[in-house]
DNA sequence: ATGAAAGCGCTAACAC
DNA sequence: GTGTTAGCGCTTTCAT
């Protein structure tokens, strides 16, 4: 057996109680008594049963983080910034992985639950009531997600989205078209809107959406084809996967990136830069994004009242490289021409 | 608070043990009591606190998974397969984070130990003591390094380098370059041995060792050059990552893939199969290794005496795609020359 | 087959 | 400032 607080009562001659309060509330002991049993424990390689002391406060200093899939990079460097925050405080990080499905979260969730003080649900697939039935249990910060009601952290998607949209724009491009997610993504509805309201408030460009697509190198490589067939100069991608799969597709299709055509997306995941041409993507800080999530949680389990607000937007970085470019030259008269010929607010020819 | 074991009695009439038998041994409970019990407890939603129950068995039905970085998708993979053969065998997992680091690997594994049955320790940083240490107190499995005395799984680097030799040269290729990563890695010694070993089986070959390079991108364009001036044909590199930098490198050079140069290697990550050509690259079944892992530390934490042996291999699988081509024509005749003027055994020019 | 009772290691009143 | 004591929720002898 371990040593225990009884073990090194008996060394130092003090009761247990002492030993306790010397290792857990120091202030409360006197300083000869402090030093000894302190250094009497560390010799004697004292570790606290967190079990014990858990049974007790009804505190575990451990939370779960539910994932849909680990073998994503994205969700790794999610839980690589919430295990480096949670150990700084103390606490300890269960680890569920739901495989996308629905059923499988919620008991993951539940086999959890008990065993935590708080759980960080990513990108939750369960109903908007099995999530907030969670949420009566246990505290739960979400990510990728938002219900009324429960604190959530997000990326800035419709900040992102215009950075590529005026970056585009500032390249002379005026026909751009966008390969949207799944439908049932949170965050690629977000952009969906976020490029919608761009091309409203700018009526010049013609903005051509080319549907939903699977998140994944074939779901770009499907949407290639109707974005070269739209006409479009530039081709911004729900993720870095689909870009890879419109690079590919478009290659094939004897047209030069980014010469004949412009490819931005989301993500900027490590390979964005390992490919050539290098992908202009929107950097999301995941590690970050990792810490904010344990700081929100333990604002909730601690009960303190400083905490951010119930949800909140983390800022986002374009970061530029080779797979956009100047809009070609034979498509920029051809846009002059529209352009020309629909001047905004003045019209000099019937 | 939760439900408890008492409101279970209270509720059903009758004393806590029985409540306890019938839930944890129902063997010992005579079938009308069991099935009141049961029902009862399913009813209320009573769930066991796995705490007060470690605090008595000894047992907390956790391990923890120690790996040097999460972001790593490598780690993710094998996280994924831990997590759900755990999940499967009524287990939760810690997860820890050494970030490449000797000394807060030993604090996150300190951290861990006292609260799990037993720790799978990927590719660990530490001395050999340091992890002899830890498994003194603890149950280990070691992932990607072998200690004597303690069990450890292992991919067969050995026999997917001697998959890809046989397959380059199947293709025509006689002078064959290997790319080797950090010194410092283990699996990237195997890896090294198998080729010389294979080189020492197949005299008729030229094999060329370019060094030792950092297993990423920018080690993959540090050996770029090396490669071409060896005039070998075909590169085999220590990771996938490094084959993206060789890619990148001898295109910028004016070379073509495979036509020119053949690249292979290992890994197989997802983006093996969406970069152009797709790459040639071993596959290592990681979720299967997490499986594995899971099964050998419970081997060990419950004794099961029919477990694995102490360190095991998993098979690895070639995919060979387009990176690797037959031996261009020039580079053919130019070896057979030289084949046919250092002919095996017999010389016959002074 | 079931109940009573003794703790597992620790913290938190409560005394002194 | 320190010691005594009563549990936290559960399993596990030991009786019955």
């Amino acid at each position: 057996m371990a040593v225990t607080i009884r073990d090194v009562a008996k060394a130092t001659g003090v009761s247990i109680s002492t030993v306790s309060r010397a290792l857990a509330t120091p202030e409360l002991v006197a300083e000869p008594t402090r030093n000894l049993v302190q250094q009497a424990a560390a010799d004697m390689g004292y570790r606290p049963n967190r079990a014990a002391r858990g049974l007790i406060t009804g505190r575990t200093a451990c939370i779960g983080l539910v994932v849909p899939d680990l073998e994503n990079p994205f969700f790794g460097s999610i839980g690589k910034g919430v295990q480096d925050r949670a150990r700084a405080a103390g606490y300890s990080v269960f680890i569920g992985d739901s495989s996308e499905d629905p059923a499988l979260e919620a008991e993951v969730v539940r086999g959890i639950a008990k065993q935590v003080d708080g759980i960080i649900l990513c990108s939750a697939r369960g109903s908007d009531e099995s999530v907030r039935a969670i949420t009566t249990d246990t505290p739960v910060v979400l990510v990728n997600r938002t219900i009324a009601g429960i604190p959530s952290i997000d990326f800035d998607n419709a900040g992102g989205l215009r950075a590529i949209m005026q970056h585009l724009v500032a390249l002379g491009h005026t026909t751009i078209a966008y390969a949207a997610g799944p439908v049932t993504s949170w965050s690629s509805g977000r952009r969906v809107d976020a490029f919608r309201a761009f091309g409203e408030a700018s009526p010049e460009l013609r903005l051509i959406e080319l549907g939903n697509f699977p998140p994944v190198f074939a779901g770009g490589v499907q949407a290639a084809d109707l974005a070269i067939a739209s006409g479009a100069t530039a081709v911004v991608a729900y993720n870095d996967l689909m870009a890879l799969g419109l690079l590919d597709r478009i290659r094939e299709r004897g047209l030069r990136v980014p010469d004949d055509l412009s490819i931005a997306s989301f993500d900027n995941v490590a390979v964005a830069s390992m490919v050539s041409p290098k992908l202009t993507s929107v950097d999301f800080p995941r590690i970050q994004m990792g810490r904010a999530c344990v700081d929100a949680l333990l604002d909730l389990v601690l009960e303190r009242p400083h905490g951010l607000e119930r949800t909140s937007d983390l800022p986002v970085e374009l970061i530029v490289r080779q797979s956009t470019g100047v809009v070609p030259a034979s498509a920029a008269n051809r846009e002059d021409d529209t352009r020309t010929a629909t001047p905004k607010g003045a019209v000099t020819t019937p």
